[in-house]
DNA sequence: GTGAAAGCGCTAACAT
DNA sequence: ATGTTAGCGCTTTCAC
C-alpha cells in the first residue's frame, strides 16, 4: 500500500489539489459541501500530511531536539519523559540523542538535528565541553536553544536550572539545625556547572561557622565516590555526609552497608536527589528535591515561548524543596 | 543567517545543481578537479543537505521511531541508550515517544510515525493494548515494527525478547538448589506477555516438586508490591521471595526493610532485574539479568536487517544469565 | 563530464 | 469559491 496524498484525494473529487489543502485547513474561501467531501474522503483513505513535505514548504517542523550526556541516568530520564508528554500534547515530537559526555559527538548531533530541521533543541551540556563554538550555528540560524541542568557559564543563552545555590543552602541551614560538628561533602564532577555552585553556596553558608569542620571531596562516579568515601573514613567518621547527587549517594551508601554503620544512628546522611533513589531504601534518605519533572515541564513552557516571539535570553530556577526522611 | 543549499554553491561556481549534487557524492561521472571544488565550497560555506527533501525526493529517511510505556524506567532507559547509540553509529536518529499504557496515545504515536516518515519502529507494547489493530497501517505500509519485551501474542510480527521461559527456569533451578520449602513470587501486571511467560514457566518447575509451596501474587507497581508483600508475610514468612522485576522488587525490599526483616539470614531474596537495583543494596541481591543493553543491541541490528532486506518474521531471544549477588 | 527538466507532497500568492 | 502556478531542496533520468 501506498500513502494517501492530497493529489489522490484531488483526482478522486476531480477538484483541484489547493482545493484539497484548502478544506482540510478549514479554509474560510471553501464551499460547506466541497469541505465535507474532502474530509469525509480524507478520513475514509485515511490522509497523514506527509511531515517532510510540510516542513520543506512551511519551513517549520513539529519536532524538537533534545540531547543529554546519556539516557540512563536517574535525572535525565524523568526530564526527558516530561518535556516528551508536554511535547505530544502540544503536537511536537522529540528527537532525542546522546552525547556521551563527547563534546565531537555533541557537535555531530547538533548537525543532525539542523538536518532534520528541528524547531528547537534542548541540551545538557557535555562535561567535557568547554566552549560553545559548536553551538554558533544553530544560534546563526536562530534555532532557539535552552540549556538545562548543566549549563554554560555564558550569558546570553537561555539557561534553566534546579536551584542549585538553593538547594545547597538548604542543605546547610539543616545541617546547621543538628548539633553536627564535622561535615565530609562529596561532590561530583568539578567541571559541572551544577558542581560549582553546589560547592560555592555550600562552602558560603559555612563561613560563618569556623567551628564546624567541612571537608570536601570530588567524585567522577559512583565508583569513585565509594573507594573516597571508603578512604575518608577509615581516616575519621564525620557526623554526616553531604552528597551532591544520586551517583554519590549511591558510592557513599554502599561504603556504609558495607562498613556496618547504620544512619542515623552512627552516621547522618543528607543528599541532593529527585528522590528515586532516596525513598528506595530504609530509613529513606533525606533529600533536597530536585525533580527532572518540574525542570521538563519548565523547559517545554520556556520552549515554546522562545519559538513563538523573540524573547531574551533568560535564566529560570526550578525551586529546591526539602523531603524529610529518617537520615539525619 | 539561512541555510547553505545545493542551488547556493552551484550559483558560486557557476555550474549546474545536478553537478554540484553529484559531486558531494562521489559519483565518478564528475571529474576530480570539480568535484573536488565543489568539497571544499560546501566545507567553507558548512553545507548539511536538507534531510527533510531529501527524504521527499528519496522516500528513505535515516529516523527510526521508538516507543515505550514510559521513559522513566529502569529497564526501558537502557534499552533506549542502547539503540540510540547504534543508531548513531549508523547514521540514524530515533525519534522517542511514550504511550503510558494508553491504546489510544499509542495509535497517535504511530500515526506521528508515519507523518514523520520513519524508516522503522521499535515497539513495547502497552499493557492495555488488546489487538494490533493500530499498528495495521504500518504493515500496509511496510514500515518494519520489531517488537520488544512486551510483546504481541500473535506470531507474523518481529519479537526480539529477554529469554522469560529461560529467566524463570534459571530461578526455579537455582531455588531448588537450595532446601526452601516455601515460595512467594510475586509478578507483575498479569496482562503482560512478559509476565505470562514468566509466571507459567516458574509454575511448570515446580510442578514435578509438590512438596514445595508455591505461592504466586500479582502486583502492578512497587506500592501494590510492598502491600501484598506486607499482607502475605503477616500471614507466613517464605523461605524465599521471588520477584518478577526490579518494581515488584522494590515494593518487597521496602516491606523487608521496615518489618526488620535480614537477607539472607531470615529471607532469601531472587529477582529479575537489569541489575541496577539489585546491585545498590549490600548484600547485593542475586539476580537473573535481563539486559535492557544486549536487548537494544539485538533489536537495532534486527531492524538493520528488516530494513535492508525483506527478512521472515522472527522471534528472537536474548539469553538470561545469572548474577551471583549475596541475597540467598 | 555536465546540464536541463521533472517531480517528491505540500502551501500560498495570484489569478479568475 | 476554485484553479493555476511557482517553488521549498533535493535526486535522477535523459540529453548533449
Amino acid at each position: 500500500m501506498t500513502n494517501t496524498t492530497l493529489k489522490k484525494i484531488s483526482e478522486i473529487l476531480g477538484i483541484s489539489v489547493s482545493t484539497v489543502s484548502r478544506a482540510l485547513k478549514h479554509h474560510p474561501d471553501i464551499s460547506v459541501k466541497t469541505r465535507e467531501k474532502v474530509i469525509e474522503l480524507a478520513r475514509t483513505l485515511d490522509y497523514e500530511p506527509n511531515a517532510n513535505a510540510v516542513q520543506l514548504r512551511t519551513k517549520n517542523s513539529k519536532l524538537l531536539g533534545l540531547m543529554v550526556p546519556t539516557i540512563s541516568n536517574y535525572f535525565y530520564e524523568t526530564f526527558i519523559a516530561a518535556v516528551e508528554e508536554d511535547a505530544r500534547k502540544n503536537g511536537y515530537a522529540v528527537m532525542i540523542l546522546q552525547s556521551g559526555n563527547d563534546p565531537l559527538i555533541e557537535s555531530e548531533n547538533l548537525k543532525l538535528f539542523r538536518q532534520n530541521r528541528v524547531s528547537g533543541v534542548f541540551v545538557c551540556l557535555s562535561s567535557n565541553t568547554k566552549d560553545l563554538s559548536s553551538f554558533e550555528k544553530m544560534f546563526d540560524l536562530e534555532i532557539p536553544v535552552v540549556f538545562f541542568d548543566n549549563v554554560p557559564q555564558e550569558s546570553g543563552v537561555h539557561k534553566i536550572c534546579l536551584a542549585d545555590e538553593k538547594s545547597a543552602q538548604l542543605a546547610a541551614e539543616l545541617i546547621l539545625q543538628h548539633p553536627y560538628q564535622s561535615i565530609l561533602a562529596i561532590f561530583g564532577n568539578p567541571a559541572l556547572s551544577i558542581t560549582k555552585k553546589r560547592e560555592a553556596a555550600l562552602k558560603n553558608a559555612f563561613q560563618a561557622h569556623p567551628h564546624i569542620s567541612l571537608l570536601i571531596e570530588h567524585a567522577n562516579s559512583s565508583e569513585e565516590a565509594k573507594l573516597v568515601c571508603h578512604e575518608m573514613l577509615n581516616k575519621h567518621l564525620p557526623d554526616i555526609i553531604f552528597c551532591m547527587s544520586d551517583e554519590v549517594l549511591i558510592g557513599v551508601l554502599k561504603t556504609i552497608q558495607e562498613k556496618g554503620l547504620r544512619y542515623p544512628d552512627n552516621i547522618a546522611l543528607l543528599t541532593i536527589s529527585n528522590g528515586t533513589i532516596p525513598r528506595l531504601f530504609h530509613p529513606q534518605i533525606t533529600y533536597i528535591e530536585t525533580s527532572g519533572e518540574k525542570l521538563g515541564k519548565a523547559a517545554f513552557a520556556h520552549m515554546l515561548n522562545c519559538m513563538q516571539t523573540k524573547i531574551e535570553p533568560t535564566e529560570l530556577l526550578v525551586d529546591a524543596v526539602l523531603f524529610n526522611g529518617g537520615s539525619l
